[in-house]
DNA sequence: ATTAAAAGCCAC
DNA sequence: AAACGTGGCTTTTAAT
């Protein structure tokens, strides 16, 4: 019956089921792919916290089954009914209402319906729906992995996979230097930070943690070889021999993506670490014979949503260049004069957008505001925003949690009249630490927010690019196995597995989803989203 | 024996 | 440049 629809329908309907984790992949797994899908889990998440939804008052709309609701597993089918098992043993429970997907849908037409913003709630419901059929996809097709370089990677790093139990042949080597070093028995063990630091002292190294960037200020013949070992060691436990066993099956590795997982709306990942493989791994990314990606990341992508958020023209314009065309903004922030170089400019952004006052971020702040007073005004009140306890939004309409009952008392205590220096210093750093992150908020979801459409949009257009004409290799499942498919996202980044043949196709389609997200969010305003794009049969080789 | 917290490093 | 935002994950160590 979906099939059908999805192949004749003139206009595409819009699925709407309660998680798309749930029915999405035997849908894939009978080769049907969906071209349009509504959320309710995702988007009742959304709507119940948003300020701008007109959501229901909580005491006409009390807490029910839609909230707190976990995603269903893609990896462990048994695993969904098991919970329910679970409470029945521990005993009674609250009853809690079936939940009702029908009345649950018409609560939110309501909810976005009565908002003064209803035009981007829909968008922003419409992209995370998108963005939870692009993450089963891409659980299904994989990331192309391969096995053996990964182990040579390895073998060349830490030396052959030593028998289980034992340390690779130069992790031993480096923990003899160790010991050496620091005079220390024969059986110190490096993994042990307490005995470690206990040796360290015994030695007079001077350390009061084992944290790298303490570790390389000191000046002592054991901090080379230390760092090293915790190089590779972080390597072997991360991202060793055991981790390409767990993860990597038929060359392919499946981590599932948590669409929403972060509080700022950004996708996490659960599994493998999909959003943290580190550079020296990425060497076994290898695309499939007669394929090749595309990999894409968008430039500068924060400071640049800032500017149309902040509706910042002279922001916009230093990352638009001369002809028009998108530039590195931080090279354009150095050519407007505004700070003398390219690493200033960068820290100085970051530092506004993650609250940094310190160093040479909080030296060029100054020189910033002047030059870009809309959006430094922007995070500013966005941070005193949180400061007041309040709740503030993003572009979209997601909005930040209110802070939580710890919060509260610790600034109930500094009103106290026996509070003390230490109770309002307490209240003061609980109350900075909050606008922080309120600050950072608003720039990080709104950039999950274009993200989001561009990959909407990319999976559209990779869809209706169709099939190749002949594709070589059978490794790549149904209903994507001649066709581009997206197989990593990792926030302001894509990688695309695609029949060699079709690659500068499949370029193009990028640059104008990139440019369709900037027109989704921010309308004519005129603040471009360049990306910097590599074709590559090797995911290290393509920055 | 199992769970939780802390320390640390990876990614953006 | 400095240690300021969001996370996941592994290991050791402390707590229950």
């Amino acid at each position: 019956m979906v099939r059908e629809a999805e192949a004749t329908s003139a206009v595409w309907p819009r699925w709407t089921w309660d998680d798309t984790n749930r029915w999405y992949p035997a849908l894939l797994a009978a080769g049907v792919r969906i071209e349009r899908a509504y959320d309710l889990r995702l988007a009742h998440r959304i709507l119940r916290q948003s300020a701008l939804a007109a959501w229901p008052a909580p005491e006409e709309e009390p807490p029910g089954p839609w909230d707190g609701m976990p995603p269903a597993s893609l990896a462990d089918d048994a695993a969904r009914d098991e919970p329910a098992t679970l409470f029945a043993a521990l005993g009674p429970v609250e009853m809690v209402p079936e939940p009702d997907p029908v009345s649950e849908l018409q609560v939110h037409s309501a909810a976005v319906a009565g908002s003064s913003a209803a035009g981007r709630l829909r968008l922003l419901l419409a992209a995370e729906s998108a963005g939870a059929l692009a993450a089963v996809e891409m659980y299904r097709a994989g990331l192309p992995w391969r096995a053996d370089v990964h182990d040579a990677v390895l073998t060349e790093i830490l030396g052959p996979r030593p028998r289980a139990g034992e340390r690779p042949a130069r992790l031993e080597d480096l923990a003899d230097r160790i010991r050496d070093a620091l005079d220390a028995a024969p059986d110190l063990n490096p993994d042990s930070p307490g005995d470690l630091l206990k040796a360290m002292d015994l030695a007079g190294v001077g350390a009061r943690n084992l944290r790298k960037w303490e570790l390389e200020r000191l000046d002592h013949p054991v901090i080379e070889p230390l760092l090293e070992y915790k190089s590779l060691y972080r390597l072997l436990t991360a991202n060793g021999w055991a981790w390409l066993d767990e993860w990597v099956r038929d060359g392919r590795f499946r981590s599932e993506y948590v669409v929403g997982g972060v509080v700022t709306g950004r996708w996490a990942s659960s599994g493998g670490g999909a959003l943290q493989l580190p550079k020296n791994v990425r060497r076994a990314v290898v695309a499939d014979p007669g394929w090749t990606f595309v990999v894409a990341d968008a430039a500068q992508l924060e400071p640049r949503v800032l500017a149309g958020m902040a509706a910042d023209e002279a922001m916009a314009a230093a990352g638009r260049g001369a002809d028009g065309r998108g530039v590195d903004m931080y090279a354009g922030i150095v050519a407007s004069g505004v700070v003398a170089t390219r690493e200033l400019a960068k820290v100085g952004m970051l530092g506004a957008m993650y609250g940094g006052t310190t160093g040479s971020s909080g030296q060029v702040l100054p020189r910033l505001a002047k030059a870009f007073p809309r959006s430094l005004a922007f995070v500013d009140e966005a941070a005193q925003a949180g400061e007041r306890g309040e709740v503030v939004t993003t572009h979209l309409g997601r909005s930040s949690p209110p802070p939580g009952a710890t919060w509260q008392e610790v600034q109930a205590g500094a009103y106290q009249d026996d509070a003390g220096d230490s109770d309002t210093a307490r209240a003061r750093s609980y109350t900075r630490s909050w606008g922080r992150f309120t600050r950072n908020f608003v720039v990080q979801g709104t950039a999950a927010e274009w993200a989001m459409c561009w990959t909407a949009s990319i999976r559209r257009r990779l869809w209706a690019l169709g099939q190749a004409p002949d594709v070589p290799d059978g490794r790549v499942p149904e209903p994507f196995a001649a066709r581009a498919h997206l197989v990593l996202f990792l926030h302001d980044e894509v990688v695309i597995h695609t029949p060699a043949a079709m690659a500068e196709a499949v370029a193009d389609e990028v640059r104008a989803a990139a440019a369709e997200a900037g027109r989704l969010l921010f309308g004519d305003f005129p603040v471009q989203f360049p990306l910097s794009i590599a074709v590559a049969d090797c995911y290290a080789e393509a920055k």
